[in-house]
This record gives C-alpha cells, structure tokens and sequence, in this order.
DNA sequence: GTATATTTCAAACAAGCATTTGAAATATAT
DNA sequence: ATATATTTCAAATGCTTGTTTGAAATATAC
C-alpha cells in the first residue's frame, strides 16, 4: 500500500498531448503517430478511444479550453460591482492571460484552425467564445452610453479582440531577429494588456464623445 | 492579322490560379491537381515551371503582393504633405481595401499562413512588409510626439495592425449566421476603416497624455 | 479461479498527393 | 526546310500518414 500517484489513463494522456500538439503545429501538421509516441502509447489507442484524429482534435480543443479557464477565469478575478471599466481590463487582462501563457492551448488551436477550417470547430467556436463576446459587449454598451448603437458596439469589439489576437500571431511566428529594433514579444504581455486598456478605454470614449456632438445636432 | 488577345503564358495562368487557390485553402489544402485544373494546363507543367509546389507558393505570394499594391497603394493615394493624422487614415484605409477586397489575395495567404510555418515565406514577409511597418510607426512616432519611447510606439502599431488584421478573420469565417445580432462583416470594411482611424487617433493621443503627466513629475 | 470484457500492440492496408519520366507536340532559329 | 530547343502530356512512382486488423496482454466480474 503505497501513496503513488497512479499514471494517468491512456485517454487522458493523449488528450493532454495532443492539445499541446496540435497547438504547436495545427491539424494537418501534426500526427497522430507523434501525438502517440509523446503519449507513450500506440497508434491504433487514438482509433481505439477516439474513433478518428478529427474526433481527438475536437475533444483536445475542447480539453484546452476547460484547463485553460481554469487558469484564466474569463472575468479576470474581478469584482463584478466595479465599474465597467475596471471589468473591461481584467476581461482584457484574462484574455491576454490565455493567449501568452505558454501552458494555455486554446488559442494557439483556434490561431491555427485559421487554415485548417473545420464546420465542426466553428460551431464549438460559437458556442465557447459567444459568451465571452456578450460580456465584453455588454461593458462596451455602458461604456459607449445610449446614444450608441449596435454597429458601433460589435466595432468597439472587435478592435479590442483584434488587439489581443494580434499577441497570438507575434507569439507564433518566431521571428530571425536580426539584431532590429524593439518589438513586441511574450514577455511584454502584461504590459501590452495595459496598453490595450488604457488605448481601447480612450477609443470608446472618442467614439462616445462623436455621438454625443451628433445628437446635439438633431 | 487579327487583334485577338494572345492567351496568357501557362507560367502566368498559374501564377494567377495558384495566389487565388492558396489564398481560399491555405497550402496544404490546395492541391497541384486543383490548380492545374483550374489554370488549363497539365500537373508536370508546376515542375516544369516551377520546380515544386513549395517554390509556386512563394513566387505566388510574391505576385499577389504585387498585384495587390498595384491596386491600392500603401500610402492610400494621401498627399505626402498633409498631417500625420491623413496619412495615417490613408494608410490604414489601404491595409483595409487589401483585406477586404476580394480579388486581393496577399493578406488571405498570410493568413492562411499563420499554420503551414515555412522559413521562407517569413523572410519575404519581413522584406515586403517591413517598409510598411517603419512608415506607420514613423506617423505613429510623430502622433505621439516626443515623450514616447520606442515600445509604446510598437505597442500602438500593434493596436492599428491587431484591428486591421482581425477583419482577415471575419473575412475567412464564414460563419453559420443564425440570425444572430449584427456583427461585423465585408460590407463594413470601409465603414470600419474609419472606426479604427478615429479609435486609434484618440488611442495614441491618450499615451501622448500620459507620458506628458509623467514628464511633469519628473 | 475461471470467464468475459477491456485495452494495448505490431504490422498491414489504403488513399492522397507531390514528383518524376520519357515520349509527343510545338515553337524557334538558321 | 531542317535541326534544335522548349513546352505539354498521360502515366507511373514513391512517400507520408490515417486507419484497420487480429492477436496478445491486462483488467474486471462473478
């Protein structure tokens, strides 16, 4: 009778794997002879539990987006009866979280889903991230004040996530640094959310504030 | 004598067909056959041409960069002359008409990209983009005036690039709209254009406040 | 302890696709 | 017009990789 930590079931430790795999290389790239040799198991166990490489790759996405929430709690830790604005930045805070860590999987997946283009994970897509889109929203609305409207709003967004994903692209594509100038790497992360923050918060206000000079007008 | 147009070389039928088709499908999903096929010539011609897939890529991309600023010019056609804040819009609203226009295929390559990973392509990446880049951050140097240091203007390039770049995704998916609340689509890019132009102006303008707060503490 | 179900494994299989080949067709030059 | 170079073509080749197979090993149940 020994406290040892029994190994992990054949199951759980491609799912494991294979989320980091397939984050590193993307669907197509990666194998399943790889994901199992880093499994330490054989090639027929993906077959054998997961009936196909496609049906792996969903449940691993699936698998990375639990872990990586767990890590990253979506709201980022943040006092839901603060102002909108603080809400906002521990939103942005968490997704910049999610998308440097080099543990979370989630978004290198989606990143390199871009070329792969499965029906399947568009509809996973949907149903994980909308609600994390109406939150974000929703503080964007407050933010904006009534005179907004909904185009502007989803505008607002998307700026916002455009910025963040923009973090996911500096952090695949390794560049040859020829001894250049400053760039944005991974260990700006912290930083660069700060800068989305403070940026975005006065980009909404502007918007905010054009609204206003044209509702004089009416 | 006639004044018929004579057919497109075969070298050139392919170089059109193939920035198209790896542009839809990335460079793993496209297929020599399907691009021969659709350029009227037979599957050895590629290695004829070309010498192998990899190379047609590249001289591809290469084409779509060229024709793509053929058709819109990086600097947006902006008077040389005119603020900082006009040549910035222009510059923008160019990287926006590249993303959105359909017959562009340069940036849906790139995108396309962001999971095949070849060495190559990143090197002429850095050649044709880098230029672009220096000429933003040179407008965004000025905008953000004297205070500033090197990474927050790297910072609010990332900002204006993360929010130009985030239409390319909404361009590829194509999503099962299930009469969903508005949300951003290709119609808006002009309209979208001008949002990030007043977003990012306000942005650079709050950095600019800020560093001169700090420099009055010093 | 035996029978049944579950899981692992090495090897074989099959499909997709880039690449090659060598001959046929066409163009170019003299 | 003839010789030479260029370009096209159908078919074959070979490699990569996902999937299947059936037997062996292991766990589970009664």
């Amino acid at each position: 009778m020994t406290d040892n930590i029994p190994p992990l079931k054949t199951q759980q430790r491609l799912l494991i794997t294979a989320s980091r795999i397939f984050a590193e290389k993307g669907y197509q790239d990666a194998t399943i002879a790889e994901i199992c040799e880093q499994a330490e198991t054989n090639i027929a166990s993906v077959n054998y539990h997961f009936g196909d490489k496609e049906n792996l790759y969903l449940e691993a996405w699936r698998y990375a987006f639990q872990q990586d929430l767990k890590a990253h709690p979506s709201d980022g830790g943040v006092d839901q009866n603060t102002s909108a604005e603080h809400r906002l930045k521990g939103r942005i805070q968490s997704l910049i979280a999610r998308i440097a860590d080099p543990d979370s999987h989630f978004f290198a997946i989606v990143h390199k889903e871009m070329a792969h283009q499965t029906r399947l994970l568009e509809k996973i897509m949907e149903q994980e991230i909308n609600p994390e889109r109406e939150a974000m929203n929703t503080l964007i609305r407050e933010l904006l004040g009534d005179n907004a409207n909904e185009k502007q709003v989803q505008f607002c967004h998307a700026s916002i996530i455009g910025q963040c994903f923009h973090l996911l692209k500096v952090k695949h594509i390794k560049l040859n640094n020829e001894t250049r100038h400053y760039v944005l790497d991974m260990n700006d992360a912290e930083d660069f959310a700060e800068h989305i923050v403070t940026f975005s918060l006065a980009g909404i206000q502007a918007i905010r504030q054009q609204n206003q000079l044209n509702s004089i007008h009416d």
